[in-house]
RNA sequence: GGUGAGGUGGCUGAGUGGUCGAAAGCGGCGCUUUGCUAAAGCGUUGUACUCUUUAUCGGGUACCGAGGGUUCGAAUCCCUCCCUCACCGCCA
């Protein structure tokens, strides 16, 4: 949620910083500053009035207690109370929409991100390692899987649904030890704290995060949508300080977690429907900060190499790309993709996605810390994956793949797996 | 799922219709005293919004789990919901 008072103040720097998203916000802006001049001029009618009547109720409390007559200034507070009522439900009804309107306007992009429509105009910022080079054409995950009984699609879909994947064998083995290798080295090396949260949250935690009100077709809920399956761990471990004032010494805090994520696609039918690059449950492990504002870039980048750090050590080939203003997700101001390379498919697969939403979900769910010189501030938020489980296990059965069509595990992965090939 | 108890400021805890944003204590902060520490004395100490202001200061409104109701007036009475605790039932 963006500062009502940055809009009111620079309506004009909020128009031309989210114009650069490239869809068309300035129309919402000017409904927010109109709803907000009328809120305010309800606000203090009601605010006079409410003085006028407390000063009479004292009056007549003080009368009364003396045993003087009341009745004059009874009969002028009550024929206040009509106004007073249709002023507060007025009011009321101006800060809901308000609210609703701040709920639906995304955050303003990092000053320095770069310009751009879309995916393409994303600007790499560095790869590491190189593609690996196979004499005859690599099998893609799928073809392997199928080979070495790593997962069974064909009856996820039977039990579930399309979109589902069913681990089994060596398949789950390799997944379990991959969950613990990276909850291990978040913990142990990146000093994250290690959280295992609910997999069910309360509507209002996913309008803390930014999934809700927007997004509500991408996310299975229940209970008549009051609760919904977490779609990433960050709604659950952003959330976890909601509503709370933290003291400055606590921070930063880094949050880990591996939990299922839980997806519609709903805009995405049809898109990499082979496999499992884009399923409706996926592990994943998560990270989280919630830090001081003067520190939530410098936090940004190191939460970034402790993400890169995994594919590193499992010595996997990848890019870092930058999001351009147009591709960014509706929270964020600054993201980096970590895109590790898939020889079965040939392309670059999204394992990660590291931002700095600022303040705009610790505006939404109200996380604030309390500062040095003793004022309350609102926290940023950072998040990032680290990695998806899924697609991460693409790349590595693809890249790890020898000409028999086994699998030989990364030496740092074969504690977790015990066994050093899956044939 | 059932029954009972309860949710008040950073914490403990008073307050059962009026002058209560809320006693008292603890904690925090400031000052004084003091060789240091300790102790004592005095003062101060919530959040949000809004008006005024360059800003501070200041004025006002709201907030005693949340929402609604009764009333001229609600922390206090009534209703609904949420949460916590205890016990019972069922179940991993």
């Amino acid at each position: 949620m963006l500062d009502i008072r940055l809009i009111r103040e620079s309506p004009e720097f909020v128009r031309e910083r989210l114009a650069t998203r490239g869809t068309e916000l300035a129309q919402l802006i000017d409904q927010v500053l109109e709803i907000d001049s009328e809120r305010r001029r309800l606000e203090t009618q009601l605010q006079q009035l409410s003085a006028e009547r407390n000063r009479l109720s004292k009056q007549i409390g003080m009368l009364r207690s003396n045993n003087e007559p009341s009745s004059a200034p009874e009969a002028k507070v009550r024929a206040m109370g009509e106004e007073i009522a249709g002023l507060t439900q007025a009011v009321a009804a101006a800060d809901e929409s308000q609210r609703n309107l701040l709920l639906g306007i995304p955050n303003l992009p990092h000053p320095n991100a770069t310009i751009g429509a879309d995916a393409s105009a994303n600007p790499e910022v560095r790869t590491w390692g190189e593609k690996p080079v196979f004499n005859y054409q690599p099998l893609d995950h799928v073809d392997l899987g199928a080979r070495l009984g790593l997962f069974d699609l064909e009856r996820a879909a039977k039990i579930s649904g399309s979109g589902f994947v069913c681990f089994t064998n060596l398949g789950a083995r390799l997944q379990r030890g991959l969950i613990q290798f990276l909850l291990d080295l978040h913990t142990i090396e990146h000093g994250y704290v290690e959280i295992c949260p609910p997999h069910l949250v309360r509507r209002e935690c996913m309008v803390g995060t930014g999934q809700l009100p927007k997004f509500e077709e991408d996310a299975y809920g229940l209970e008549e949508g009051q609760t919904f399956l977490i779609p990433t761990a960050e709604v659950p471990l952003t959330n976890l300080h909601r509503e709370e004032i933290l003291s400055y010494r606590e921070l930063p805090k880094y949050f880990v977690a591996h939990t299922p994520c839980f997806r519609r696609e709903a805009g995405s039918a049809g898109r990499d429907t082979r496999g499992i690059i884009r399923i409706h449950q996926f592990d994943k492990v998560e990270l989280v900060k919630v830090t001081r504002p003067e520190t939530s870039y410098e936090e940004l980048e190191k939460l970034t190499a402790d993400a890169e750090n995994v594919l590193k050590i499992l010595g996997l080939h990848y890019r870092v790309i930058e999001l351009c203003t147009g591709d960014l997700g509706f929270s964020m101001s600054k993201t980096y993709d970590l895109e590790v390379w898939a020889p079965g498919q040939g392309r670059y697969l999204e394992v990660s996605s590291c931002s700095n939403a600022e303040d705009f979900q610790a505006r939404r769910m109200n996380l604030k810390f309390k500062d040095s010189d003793g004022k309350n501030r609102f926290c940023h938020t950072l998040n990032g994956s680290g990695t998806a489980l899924a697609r991460l296990y693409v790349a590595l059965v693809e890249t790890c793949q020898q000409p028999d069509g086994s699998i030989l595990i990364p030496e740092p992965l074969r504690d977790y797996v015990r066994v050093k090939e899956i044939r």
